[in-house]
DNA sequence: CTGAAAGCGCTTACAG
DNA sequence: CTGAAAGCGCTTACAG
């Protein structure tokens, strides 16, 4: 491939007044500006981004580290997050960490080693330590871990109350709440907070329980509502889920052992992602995140971080879905 | 951060001798190296990449365009693409083309400008010729370009009869199929073959409508249902869908018209994608495409033709799946 | 407005 | 087994 030599020669010009062109600046006349494109048109010079990224020291690539690509929650947000950084003329490393902390410690290493310019961070499998010792722009996803480091979450703690409020509203006595595991930081963990004030301000019952976040699958959430769920069924008469996947498969069992919904229990699932906005057979109850929002404040934010050292939190609004599940 | 430089005079050597370490160089003393080791340790060093990829004119990255990482099928095969690479050192560059050609074309280019080591190609809005003109080790998904240009594709064929062998065996006389746009020369449209050949050999009536390919979303197919299928319903008894998403939309607008499915009409898909592996209500009749195997092989291709300059074509068996939809 | 030279952090013949 | 030097393809002060 034709080099910058090859195009200075070309032109007839040194290499420095090639960079400049490549650089849009302004020092250079027309007619030297005319002779450069010529002889790159000529040449099919393509300027060669990595030598770049070595001498400007940016290489204009985000890393994107995220549990599971094919998570419809994850493979949306990716869309947005890609989309977005597109149009800011950065690109993205993606990593399937499987929230396995393993894994997820060798790709932040990789992100390191291949220098991008920033990192966001959608997996949370390891300590709150071992991202402060990152020393790189970095922006979480859903995530809190120190002052320096800005986050982008949705409203976990109002989602958690429109969800239970919508359930006592609709007639509920008992509630139940499946989790994910609440030992970890994250916002998501706020909607078990706002589920369970919300049922005391209002004398309900309730339950909590803890499923494993590691596991995001529709078979292991199935199984665990074999397990685990099931013996609680029969004295709760409404759940709130932590995610849609887990909505669908305790409608799933529910439905195939004769268990009414919502008429005997009511469902009220979370995230409205891709899955959920196009099931129909039944529409569930949920609390749709911006998804494509949140992607794209993330570029964004991670960008602005990057590009103008700033740095400031999001929290995104959620709102209530009546489907047929309650 | 610490550069080999630094890391050679912590250890008292030359960088020569660094960067064989770093190369897993043989000609090295167990005593030097071990010298070079702690230095590196002390000094937390992380080679740069950028600057290796410069020197040795390849970086590891391989560039994956596909229409749209939120979709179900994507998604999947993102994870199976990016892990297999993984596992074998490489990273991936993700670009999501919505099927658009200025944006292919462009992320065609960026690519190029990054040196990334190969491109996979599941994207598909240009001109054969576009592709030939690339200049790098190129796999597609799906569509054949030329004998120089490997492919990883399902049989499509196969999976187009065995849809219509099934409808036929269920007892169907007149079938419709809704097919992609049949001017592209991708092999999904080879389903549309084994449909009309298994029609003829049985005698049975069929017809077949186009749908646009570039738009993958529930919301469009069911549009696409109202407007231009829902007409022809009447006077069908079996319709064979080229993909999942499409069969539940179609599914959804009989349900709400009081069409019996599969009494009165019987319904295959095509993909067995994570969505329809998840929906349950109802279970749909489809035809499973082996997706994770299928981003496997890309992968392994690819790094097979960057590394060992060896090409060669796959096509992957499918198999019917049977839902309640038939 | 333009060019020569040093440098970004590595690798790779070449010589010893 | 080890090192000095040139080179990968750019950018960036510096000087004019």
């Amino acid at each position: 491939m034709a080099t910058i030599k090859d195009v200075a020669k070309e032109a007839g010009v040194s290499i420095t007044t090639v960079s400049r062109l490549l650089n849009n600046n302004n020092y250079i006349s027309d007619s030297t500006r005319k002779k450069i494109r010529d002889a790159m048109k000529r040449l099919d010079y393509h300027p060669h981004q990595i030598a770049r990224a070595l001498s400007k020291k940016q290489t204009h690539i985000l890393g994107l580290i995220l549990p599971d690509s094919s998570h419809s929650f994850f493979g949306q947000l990716i869309k947005a997050i890609e989309m977005t950084a597109q149009s800011k003329d950065y690109k993205i490393l993606l990593c399937n960490s499987l929230n396995d902390k393993e894994k997820e410690l060798s790709y932040i290493n990789m992100l390191k080693e291949n220098r991008v310019d920033g990192i966001i961070m959608g997996s949370h499998a390891l300590d709150l330590d071992a991202y402060k010792t990152i020393k790189k722009p970095l922006v979480t996803f859903d995530r809190y871990i120190d002052d320096t480091i800005p986050y982008v979450a949705s409203d976990s703690y109002t989602g958690g109350q429109l969800a239970t409020q919508h359930l006592i509203d609709q007639g509920c006595k008992q509630l139940l709440h499946i989790s994910g595991p609440l030992k970890l930081s994250t916002f998501a963990n706020r909607r078990a907070d706002g589920f369970k004030l919300t049922c005391i301000e209002n004398h309900i019952a309730y339950d909590i329980i803890e499923s494993e976040y590691t596991k995001l699958s529709y078979s292991y959430f199935y199984q665990f509502i074999e397990t685990t769920i099931s013996s609680y069924l029969h004295k709760i008469d409404g759940v709130f889920c932590s995610n849609d996947i887990l909505a669908y498969a305790l409608y799933v069992y529910c439905i195939k052992h004769n268990i009414n919904v919502p008429e005997r229990i009511k469902i009220v699932g979370y995230d409205f992602c891709r899955f959920s906005r196009m099931l129909k057979t039944p529409r569930l109850t949920t609390i749709a995140q911006p998804i494509d929002l949140i992607g794209q404040i993330l570029s964004k934010s991670l960008i602005d971080l990057i590009e103008k050292k700033e740095t400031y939190n999001q929290q995104l609004s959620v709102k209530l879905i009546k489907g047929e599940t309650t």
